[in-house]
DNA sequence: AAGGAAAATAAAAACGTTTTTACTACGAAG
DNA sequence: CTTCGTAGTAAAAACGTTTTTATTTTCCTT
């Protein structure tokens, strides 16, 4: 019976099915199709039409074993904090878009872990680079201190992280400079004549916040103003938060005149508040939003917003990964995206404070 | 010199440091962790306990190198058509995230696939199937003769897939309910007095494209009414569609005065076209949505929704991938969720078209 | 008490690679 | 004309599992 090569030919080839085919040992093939210096140039040849010919491609899972390297690539995902569906983390979908298109044609495969805390985000990375699930790590929602970047630059596991935390640790990292672009938004409103500005800001864990404070801090002090650190509000980014610190805030004796939001879906909610409110944009108050999925220009009215399109830092993320598990160092591998001002409104509630204040 | 064990202590155990500690062969340790009967109750219990005084996790490339197995179930992500970054795919995260809350505890991995077209798609799909590069897949948008579908029907690979094809074909899936729902919101404004209600609407490859369309005329057959077929616009699902196809609708000879929206971002485009027009929701023109990211309570003014929440679905793809490589048959493995009715308005423009229409 | 069945474990083979080591020609040098 | 280095390839070992086959032990039966 001719079983063994019926059931060869249904089987995807193998090494061993090229050294059949050619008559080279599969050391030999396993050389020419890694490109090792070694092997003749007509062997190589012979080889590579062979694997061409039967559509050979390597088992992921032999070489895994033997090398020890998984060709996997993990991000960390936040998963949404769930209470109510409320919609958050929508940004996430751009970013693995972009890593993914930058680990396209490479060996690497993406996989994504969730997670519901930042001590299950902490658990999961360190599981990964001790067991080595994985050649390497992105993760996002980095805080001033945080316990991944730490474990991690100490143990040499090969990660990109969005977002620098505040110690003094060399690492690859994408970033947006929070501080210039909390600055940018604070400073042009405090021109505008505003003096009570909000700031509807993230977490205080998390590093990205307190960037952004200290740029709104740096903006009223270069106008020579107090800042109205009253007005910040810290919270997970959803809509409802958006909403729900708006009606907070207009509702204290000074209320602000002047809204600086964090993201594009917090910024719907405050939007959605200030509606509920009576209360008009431009008019009786003005909205500095920050985007980064490209939705501002959609809100009604539109507002003035600093966009950088998160699909790019994916795709940096992407890269610099790849860079770094192919051994390039990770002092290299940083950068920080200054975002674009697209200015929608002119954010000086018309020019009435202006004449209000000095 | 201590080296041998000083490295071993360093690296992960293995079965064979099991092996040494335990004093079985590596074969027994295999079977006593997998549960097998042949062991006994005693060594097992030795064995365990071993396992947790190392440390011991099973090395998933092994594993998966001598079973065939890998561990691994694969999620197709549409890449976003990234033409100018528009803002569309949000959904996505929260699919992966219910699909990831199914497969924690389980012993698969979510990795994550991006796609380009549907012929890159399914170039990927017949890949994972044929080279076995995971155990099971999940996807999306599913085409009414979807080439995914039959394909891997044919070749017994598990699948589930978020929506139906318009073949009778039986496989896992989980879909919406599309035909209610258009039936639903059509019917609800003819109801309110309209008679050119306006459909935006997916791509009509789409296998849910068409299901809408079958609700929407639907409900002007069962009302006695011609349907406006004129009026159903499909495109990508941007909010730059929702906006240029609404502008476009308008400015017809007889523009509707009621749009049914396929889902929350092309909703924002909606309304922020009617806006620029000057056309009041409620007063000019009669808004429904569909939502899965729950986020149209916020859109201003707030429109009547559909809602099913997509993380649910998301949960539901995992379980039901879950059961599906564990063997369970696909043709148990359908659910179609309906989603719910959230009226936030009349949707009969304040009662004055029924006054016009008999 | 010896034989044999059943139970428990050990040993070996296999999965598909890569890498190390061993072999075989062949040409150059003595 | 022999010896040796070298280039090219083959053979074998290893990665960590699971599974099949072989061996040992236990206990029952006659």
């Amino acid at each position: 019976m001719a079983e063994g090569s019926t059931a060869a030919s249904q089987l995807s080839p193998t090494i061993k099915t090229l050294a059949a085919h050619t008559g080279f040992s599969i050391g030999t093939i396993s050389k020419a199709l890694r490109g090792s210096p070694v092997v003749t140039e007509q062997t190589r040849g012979a080889i590579l039409a062979a694997a061409k010919e039967l559509g050979y491609q390597a088992n992921a899972r032999g070489m895994a074993l033997r090398t020890g390297k998984t060709y996997q690539a993990t991000v960390l995902m936040p998963l949404t904090s769930a209470a109510g569906y409320e919609w958050d983390g929508v940004e996430y979908t751009q970013i693995l878009s972009g890593i993914s298109q930058a680990l396209d044609g490479s060996d690497y495969q993406l996989s994504v872990h969730g997670y519901r805390s930042f001590d299950d985000a902490c658990a999961i990375a360190r599981r990964v680079a001790d067991q080595k699930l994985a050649d390497g790590l992105i993760f996002s929602g980095v805080l001033a201190e945080d316990a991944r970047i730490a474990m991690l630059t100490q143990s040499g596991f090969p990660f990109v992280s969005l977002g620098r935390c505040r110690e003094p640790l060399v690492y690859a990292h994408v970033d947006v400079d929070n501080e210039w672009a909390a600055h940018a938004a604070t400073a042009r409103l405090i021109a505008g004549g505003h003096r009570r500005v909000a700031l509807i800001n993230a977490d205080q864990r998390f590093s990205y916040a307190l960037d952004r404070i200290d740029g709104f801090v740096r903006a009223f002090r270069e106008a020579g103003v107090d800042p109205s650190l009253d007005l910040i509000a810290g919270g997970d980014l959803s809509t409802r938060f958006g909403r729900d610190s708006t009606l907070a805030l207009r509702g204290l004796p000074q209320p602000p005149t002047a809204l600086v939001c964090v993201n594009e879906s917090t910024t719907l909610g405050v939007l959605s508040a200030l509606d509920a409110l009576g209360l008009g944009v431009g008019e009786d108050v003005d909205v500095i939003a920050y985007d980064d999925i490209n939705v501002s220009a959609y809100f009604t009215p539109p507002v003035t917003t600093l966009y950088q399109p998160i699909e790019v830092l994916g795709r940096r993320l992407g890269e610099f990964l790849l860079r770094l598990m192919a051994g390039d160092n990770a002092a290299q591998l940083t950068e920080v995206f200054r975002p674009q001002l697209i200015a929608r409104q002119a954010d000086n509630l018309g020019g009435r404070l202006s004449r209000s204040h000095p």
